[in-house]
DNA sequence: GCCGTTTTCGGCCCGACTGTTTTCAGTCG
């Protein structure tokens, strides 16, 4: 592997991999201590699968083992990788397993075993041709001959490398947002059903705001005479594509888009267990039910089972219930993904996370104003903007254009732009009625310097500094140039830091905890963009700052009257990373708000 | 190989489904 391609998904892959190749070893070594050894590697593989940041960025920062399932062991097979680009301890543990047993592995319903076997017996060691030559064999009938498979075993190969064919070509993990829309509409189109639904929840990492989103999980209670009516309904969404599986209580449909869709429904007694098993995630199921073994309970998803009697089980029609019952508080959706929810759960002392409606204002929005900029400019004016911060409750607000772009203007000519603009604000909001701050989003440029002159600071009251180009730069350079440019005066805000765009753009390389200092010791805040392609600071930076004492805004950074609705989707990425209210600044009374933003000194 | 308000040693989550089997192994979530 190149530096370039050592990606979450290709590290996860790698170390499923050793799982697998361990699990096949042979000999003296193989056998009762091996097992866990697997165990140990699948785990750090799912750990990365699902980090929200790149390990290797992680590894740069000297915090690989803080990453769990990471220990000595593996941390330091890894740490080899990134340096050289190979690591001589998991080259030993592959050697001898042919790659095609590998991709083998990736046809649903082959395993290791079943890979190696076939590779093995039929001699498949070429990768290129390995799935073709399968084929083969399966349509010529010659898998069934071979003891362990049957005449089903090899119908089911057929039928995976078809789904193995098309999941070659699926589509990446789809951005929250966008699986919020589409579940919303699922939803609407199924409570038509009217009384039939009782209630009807998200499941899975949709349900916990993950950033990105796979398939859509959705559950509905409903009486057991209905529940027939609800999946033939639901089997006849207009959107349906394809009927993936239809049962009793349980159907998928993959919609337009290739877009799974998962419906469960089940009776009220039992709904609670169900729900917390679904929502996840993994890693907090698995601690959870460590925790209930030690109070001499056995969890599963249909309730609680007594460890003494071995019979009676307690079942629990809502979560709060089955938490309470093991005695925790219960931690909401997006802090469930075995950290230390139940650590906190347990002592009673989960933050209160901050809520869409504490929200008091945006200051990231873009109004249709020309400042000559050459980044986009928005659609409404200042008026619609702030019409529609009323709408929401806001109690104040912050205008941020792009700054004027300097490569065809003087900066006599950029300075008269600035000055315009604020005698055009406080024109229009004048008469308002809604406190409002003039601020600018400015270019951070490759050397840390400001895209903008001296003298035109005068006519803002605060600045959003911004990484638009130049992301691929060396982690000490990057970090430089940040840090020079949030030194600027007026400086309150590091817009969208990472600059990484949702399946298109990979974040960029800087030392978080230089910057989470920097910002702590100036008063200065990182932002949470809410933007639906960015939702940038991922939520295990905001996590990792706001344990370091940073403050944090959740900004929209609309470009548009309709996309200051995304707020939500940035307080999402708040809660996950475990922020309370009094860390968003924009959630504070505006009276203490001023103080901050502009810098006067408290009381 | 990882991990720790019972532990730096001695543990390590739960169940469904399926197929090829006569009690279980493999795969999956």
């Amino acid at each position: 592997m190149t530096p370039d391609q050592i990606s979450n998904k290709s590290i996860a892959e790698l170390l499923r991999n050793i799982a697998a190749a361990y699990m096949l070893q042979e000999g003296p070594d193989a056998g009762k201590n091996n097992r866990f050894k697997i165990i140990a590697y699948q785990k750090a593989a799912d750990t990365v699968e699902h980090l929200s940041r790149e390990l290797k960025d992680i590894w740069q920062e000297g915090k690989l083992q803080k990453v769990p399932g990471i220990g000595p062991g593996i941390g330091s097979g890894l740490s080899q990788l990134f340096e050289n680009g190979t690591s001589s301890h998991f080259n030993e543990v592959l050697k001898g397993i042919p790659p095609s047993v590998f991709l083998l592995m990736k046809v649903p319903g082959i395993g290791p075993k079943k890979a190696f076997r076939l590779v093995s017996h039929f001699g498949l060691t070429d990768k290129e041709t390995v799935i073709d030559d399968l084929r083969n064999l399966a349509n010529a009938g010659e898998i069934e001959e071979l003891e362990g498979f049957g005449r089903k075993s090899q119908d089911d190969i057929i039928e995976g490398l078809e789904v193995f064919k098309r999941q070659d070509r699926r589509e990446e993990r789809m951005p929250m947002p966008h699986a919020i829309e589409i579940a919303t509409e699922v939803i609407k189109y199924m409570n038509e059903l009217g009384s039939l639904i009782k209630r009807i929840d998200s499941l899975g990492s949709l349900r916990r705001r993950v950033a990105t989103i796979g398939d859509i999980d959705l559950a509905i209670v409903a009486e057991e005479g209905d529940m027939q009516t609800i999946i033939d309904h639901f089997l006849k969404y207009p959107e349906k594509r394809t009927i993936e599986a239809a049962g009793e209580r349980k159907a998928s449909i993959l919609a337009v888009g290739n877009i799974r869709i998962d419906l469960r429904v089940q009776d009220s007694t039992s709904y609670g267990s169900m729900l917390q098993y679904f929502t996840g995630s993994k890693a907090h199921n698995i601690k959870l039910r460590e925790y209930a073994l030690k109070k001499g309970y056995s969890l599963n998803e249909y309730g609680l089972k007594n460890m003494k009697d071995k019979v009676s089980v307690q079942k629990f029609s809502d979560e709060e219930s089955l938490y309470s019952f093991l005695g925790l508080q219960t931690p909401p959706p997006e802090m469930r993904e075995g950290t230390r929810e139940i650590e906190f759960a347990e002592k009673k002392s989960l933050p209160k996370l901050v809520e869409e409606s504490d929200i008091k204002g945006d200051f990231h929005m873009h109004s249709s104003y020309d400042l000559q900029t050459s980044h986009d400019v928005g659609l409404n004016t200042f008026e619609e903007m702030s019409a529609r911060a009323k709408e929401l409750h806001y109690e104040y607000i912050g205008f941020s254009e792009h700054n004027p772009k300097q490569k065809n203007l003087s900066e006599g000519e950029v300075v008269t732009i600035m000055k315009d603009r604020k005698t055009h604000i406080d024109q229009i909001m004048k008469n308002a009625g809604l406190p409002y701050f003039i601020g600018l989003e400015v270019d951070i440029l490759p050397n840390g310097s400001l895209a903008l002159p001296d003298n035109a600071f005068e006519y803002v009251d605060y600045l959003i500094v911004a990484l638009h180009s130049s992301f691929r730069m060396n982690m000490t350079e990057m970090t430089k140039r940040v840090l020079k440019a949030l030194s600027y005066p007026k400086v309150k805000i590091f817009g969208h830091p990472t600059a990484r765009l949702l399946g298109t753009r990979e974040g960029v390389e800087i030392d978080w905890d230089q910057i989470f200092e920097h910002v702590v010791k100036h008063d200065q805040a990182l932002e949470i963009n809410a933007g639906p392609p960015r939702l940038d600071l991922p939520d295990s930076l905001v996590r990792e700052g706001v344990e370091k004492g940073v403050k944090f805004f959740i900004n929209t950074d609309a470009h548009a009257v309709k996309h200051m609705d995304w707020m939500e989707y940035g307080v999402f990425v708040a809660r996950r990373g475990w922020l309370e209210k009094k860390d968003v600044v924009n959630t504070w009374e505006v009276k203490k708000l001023k103080k901050w933003l502009l810098n006067e000194s408290y009381d």
